[in-house]
DNA sequence: CGGCAAATTGAAAAGACTCAAAGTAAGTGG
DNA sequence: CCACTTACTTTGAGTCTTTTCAATTTGCCG
């Protein structure tokens, strides 16, 4: 039914950070320009250096935006998920995607034209408002990626991803915190820029140490979040930084 | 003279990338809103989770953009020369600064209010636009970073970054080029996320390979700018990326 | 139960870091 | 012009981290 479609779309463009706040005439004009496509798990959705041709809003599944060397080493740059937008900064310098973008799972996405996309800009200035803030807040994000890769250890790194998943979709009770966790230690291998035996050896150190407690291979309890926090090395908003 | 000073203002501005493009009345206006500053070589313009109360424009002098651990290594994160714009992304994601600027030479800048630049960006759209393609291109800048921070070994990255900076201001003549390094071992060190020992001993086998010949600390010959950024393992525009 | 992907573990090697010592270049002041 | 200071660089040696390869082991699904 296309009517149904028709709300779907739009009611996924509304919640999206790109179109958030915006107008209802602009959210719909948007919806209707984009068009639906699908991948299936291991699909590419667009390559690095590849001519950026549009702008794509995530409607199902898990996609990673991610790096590789000529050996097939992969770094991941970010996931996205229902709501994201992909290929931003790309139509906004270069010509050319700075990523290649694979899915996790079956996934559908909504296509909007390069050239649609700059005429809503120029149209609404909320748009190219919002377009500003999440390119702000994706290179806070890499920045962090940057700090983490250069000034930390692979553990560090490892803790560093089990605190920010746990704090993101964790349950929480006091300092203890249980998390589900949906990567194999290879995707964390690859988020965090290692390889997958390391991130394993890692586990083990943290347990060791009484920082976490592997329940299953994918379910771990964290017994005390700010002391894995500190081992990390990831400052708290309330910590002052001293000179 | 207030006059001469004004007109300096203006020129910066206008050729600055943050303006570029705009109309003369906005570029006027922005700078009247703009006050000067300076600083010595080691200070410090703004910290890293700061509160971010405006935007600097700079118009004399080197800054570097670093993160730094607990124990004061540090990793560069972009360098800032005349006409470059800082704080940009914090003005638009969370309040505060992502890094901290610290100048390398006598540095003036000037400031605008965060109130005065979201005011300007409302009444011009072109500023707002220019906005979004230095955010686009910081963080197709700072995915390079990761990439190479993750995937590539310490002396693919000084390679890395003789040939860039060959690239932008050496002098070539065929495959051969001459460049004069303006950093001291420590300062590729941190822009590389590495150590000054390091650095030195990759220039070293860099030499040995014969990719580099050191003719002074400063001063080096590339006999081979290909060569070098294929073992930097840097995609050329021109080559093709096979699946 | 068998089969498969994921995870773990061990061991060796490579890479990177650190500390300490010594060398080099350039500038300062006598 | 030389001795001296200072900052930067190089080198050696030892250590720690990380990677890699290979061999198992684990847990899950049909």
């Amino acid at each position: 039914v296309p009517g149904l479609k028709t709300t779907n779309k739009i009611s996924l463009f509304r919640n999206a950070g790109l179109f958030r706040g915006l107008t209802r005439e602009v959210v719909t004009r948007a919806a209707d320009l984009a068009i639906s496509s699908h991948l299936n798990p291991g699909q590419i959705l667009f390559y690095e250096h590849e001519r950026a041709s549009g702008l794509y809003v995530v409607s199902r599944g898990e996609l990673r935006s991610i790096r590789q060397d000529a050996e097939g080493r992969e770094q991941t740059l970010a996931t996205a998920s229902r709501g994201a937008v992909l290929g931003l900064a790309a139509l906004f310098s270069g010509e050319t995607f700075f990523s290649t973008m694979v899915a996790d799972s079956t996934v559908e996405v909504f296509c909007i034209e390069k050239h649609d996309f700059h005429q809503l800009c120029r149209e609404d200035t909320g748009l190219l408002r919002n377009a500003v803030q999440m390119l702000a807040e994706q290179i806070r994000e890499f920045a962090e990626i940057i700090e983490s890769l250069a000034l930390r250890s692979v553990e560090q790194r490892v803790a560093e991803h089990l605190a920010l998943v746990a704090d993101g979709r964790g349950t929480r009770s006091g300092k203890t915190c249980l998390v589900e966790l949906r990567l194999t230690r290879t995707g964390i291998a690859s988020r965090i820029g290692s390889a997958r035996e390391v991130v394993s050896r890692a586990f083990t150190h943290l347990e060791e140490r009484g920082l976490i407690h592997v329940t299953s291979r994918r379910l771990l309890t964290i017994p005390d979040m700010p002391a894995l926090s500190e081992f990390a090395g990831i400052a708290s908003r309330s910590d002052g930084l001293a000179l």
